[in-house]
DNA sequence: TGTCGAAGTAGGAGCCCGCA
DNA sequence: TGCGGGCTCCTACTTCGACA
């Protein structure tokens, strides 16, 4: 079970979000995720996109947000969880977007929604260096209320002269924007070279 | 001047829907 | 029924700026 010193109660949450819901889904997530740990290996942007699914499906069972009923909406279609009885639209307020990344700061996404995001900062850990009986630790939670303006468009450079991804929308100055928005931070966990690493010795995954 | 953290840009894969 | 477009989710690599 995540430690209770590594919550800070003063950050901001959703309404009817509390920090107990958050230290229930973090369990949820590590556990469930240790599991399924091998597909990093095959492909690691799959299993980031796992990640934001196991933390919705945790929201949606301990907490008061649920995911949306239409399968469609709640496959395709922001968010990915709102509020109990907010109704079939919710506003901005009402809606939370989950996202999982192995990145320390950016937040990335093809649209530009305000609403509420929370990120499941994670990493790999086959050593069980950090936690002996798990391999996924989620070592930070952000939750972030995202104005549209708080993003950027990226375009693509595809085109009918070949080019690959799709355009996307970038968080701008994450890191700033972020400042005093981890309800969860792992003491023993810091970034090094642009990568979440273990305090005592040299993760490696 | 070297190191490190952050930002910006580009690439990859899967699912669903509409249409021919 | 199959294909293409639109949408989803990310990671990897490069560049830039701050700081010791």
């Amino acid at each position: 079970m995540p430690r209770k010193q590594d919550f800070d109660p003063s950050v901001a949450l959703p309404p009817g979000l509390d920090v107990a819901q958050i230290r229930k889904a973090i369990e949820y997530v590590e556990r469930e995720a240790s599991d399924l740990v091998e597909i990093y290996f095959e492909q690691a942007n799959v299993f980031s996109a796992i990640i934001g699914i196991l933390g919705t499906k945790a929201m949606d069972q301990v907490s008061c947000y649920e995911k949306h009923r239409n399968i469609d909406t709640a496959q395709q279609r922001f968010p990915d969880l709102k509020r109990r009885g907010s109704g079939a639209n919710p506003t901005p307020n009402n809606s939370l977007e989950s996202k999982g990344s192995k990145r320390p700061w950016a937040i990335q996404s093809h649209y530009d929604h305000p609403g509420w995001y929370i990120v499941w900062r994670y990493l790999v850990d086959t050593t069980k260096m950090i936690q002996s009986d798990k391999s996924v630790i989620i070592w930070r939670v952000d939750v972030v209320f995202l104005e549209r303006g708080d993003w950027k468009y990226e375009g693509s450079g595809a085109g009918v002269h070949g080019g690959g991804r799709t355009h996307t929308f970038g968080v701008t100055n994450p890191a700033k924007k972020l400042n005093g928005k981890a309800v969860y931070a792992r003491k023993d966990v810091v970034i090094r070279n642009s990568k979440p690493v273990p305090v005592n010795g040299d993760h490696d995954e």
